[in-house]
Order: structure tokens, then sequence, then C-alpha cells
DNA sequence: TCTTAAGTAATAATAACTCTTAAATAAGTT
DNA sequence: AACTTATTTAAGAGTTATTATTACTTAAGA
């Protein structure tokens, strides 16, 4: 799902310019494990594309969003976040410092079905979020209450 | 849990004062059945209370997050709703019109803890959201088609 | 009632994101 | 390989929900 081809095929497919940008925007954050923000995949996308503006990266984060490859997933702070995995899957998400983690829970899918019987209709998409302190910031607050 | 005497005592017990504009808008918005927006809230509030402002009602709702009474629901429109069911359940979501309901499945009770126990740590907090066109939508957009 | 720390209203500021537009280009056609 | 044109990009202006600031007001304990 993260090659070049199968980026460029994608688009067309769909009806889009398969143009470097938008390959390098893919490639970027489709093999992302973190849900980077638009800044985050922007700042990396520079580094190989200096002249590339925001714009461009906000357009074709929509346009990766509208034809299925990542999911927005939108907080209280106004940041969005991208995620590659389509798939109904946990995002273990740090209140503290926004990182997220996917979590593939093997009883996901069968509560997964039991509720979409449950509901009597079939959705188009699903967001799974636990909230937590990650061990990293956890560590912190403690050292900061100490201090 | 929305009577004015028990709102004023869960301020009060935090270290807040109860002052009228935030008893008004607790009011609201705990009893609120939709998941509003501040601004929903905002012009709801301005009937009985046509000085305040809408600083006040942003931070009133952080406030009742604060201390749990209420949940943030982030979006990537930017535009946040608040959700004063703060126990596990699926907010049913209109990717069209962003209309919510709550849905409180028997089934989650059993998932949670079986997730809780598979990750080896105990959440903050989560968000369980499941995203469909709702039947006004769909008719609308059915509509528009054959227009 | 008095005192004052906490809260409010009004408004300016912020920042993520979107819109606009002129210049550039992907990709089909010759 | 050059031609054509609808699509896309870069740059910067614009938008808007939310946050910060500040002078005035008030809840609530002494």
């Amino acid at each position: 799902m993260e090659s070049k081809e199968r980026i460029m095929e994608e688009f067309r497919r769909k009806g889009f310019r398969a143009t470097p940008q938008r390959i390098v925007i893919a490639q970027i954050v489709l093999k992302s494990k973190d849900h980077p923000t638009a800044e985050q995949i922007y700042q990396a996308v520079k580094k190989k594309y200096p002249t590339l503006s925001p714009a461009t990266v906000y357009q074709t984060l929509h346009l990766l969003t509208e034809i299925g490859l990542l999911q927005e997933l939108g907080f209280s702070d106004r940041v969005s976040r991208y995620d590659p995995n389509a798939s109904p899957h946990i995002n273990i998400i740090c209140r503290n410092c926004g990182k997220i983690q996917d979590y593939q829970a093997e009883s996901i899918k069968g509560l997964w079905s039991q509720i979409i019987m449950e509901l009597g209709f079939k959705p188009i998409g699903q967001r799974l979020d636990i909230y937590r302190h990650c061990d990293q910031c956890q560590a912190n607050m403690h050292n900061n209450q100490v201090l």
C-alpha cells in the first residue's frame, strides 16, 4: 500500500492526477505509525521538497481521506491527526502529549460485527479511542510533582 | 445530576464558585441529548441570560470537562461537541450533518472490561464513534441526485 | 456587612485551516 | 517529441472557533 506505483495507481483509478507532491505526501503519511499532524507531515515533506506549500499538504490529506486511504482524527485542540489504518482498531492516545499508537485487539472484530448487527445499519466508518497518560508523560508528571 | 442544587454542590466540592452563569450553562448542557456545540449552548443560554459572553461558555465547558461531568468531542471541522454521558457508550454520528445520538449497547460493557484486561492499564477515558448518514441526510442526498 | 480572591464581559489575539488566483504541469492527442 | 488543456500547485490573503487579556464585578467566608 505504500509503494510509489501503488499510490499512483490509486490516485488515477479515482480520477485524480498522480503528481510528485501527492506521491511524496502519501508515501510519508501512509507509512507513518504515529498518526502525525498536518504540520508534522509538512515538515517531513519539506526536506525532500522545499517549495511545497502547506495548502498542498492539507488538500492532499483530504484527498487521501476521500479516497479511503486515510482517516482524519479531529481533537479538541483543533489539530487533526491522520491515521493510515482504515480497519477497525483502537487508538491509544496520551491525553498529555497527544501521541497515538494503534492497538489491534483480537476481541474487536467480534465485538464489531455484534454491534453492527444490533444497530441494524452498516456504518461508513468508526473511531475507537482509549485515553491514558503514556509512560513518558507519567514519568514527567511524577518528576514535576517531586521538584 | 441536573438539579441546580446538585450542580452547585459539584462546583463547590471541587473548589470552584457556583455562579449563576455556570449553573445555567451546566443545566443546559447536562440535560442535553444531542451533544451540542459551544455556539448552540451559547444561543440557548443567551435567551435566559442575554449579557453572558461566549468566553464564559467556553470557560465553563472546560471546567465541567475538568471536573468530569462532560466529555469534549473534537472533530475535523474544528468544532467541538459536548457529551454529558461519561460512561462508555457509542456515539452514532452523521458524517453529513454532524448530529450525534448515543447508543448504550449491552455488549459494550463486556467488551470494555475485556479490552482493559488485554491492555494491561486502566484508561482515563474513551470515545467510541460510529459514522453513518442519518435517515434525514440520506433522504436529502437522494433528492438532490434526482433533481 | 466587609473583604478579596475568583469570575465575568468585552474585545483583541491566535492559529489551524481554507480560499483565491496566477503560473505550472500531468497526461492524453497528434 | 511537441501540443493542448483541464487539473494542480504555491503563495498569500481570508476565515473562524477558540483563547488570552484586562478592567470591572461578585460569591462567599470572616
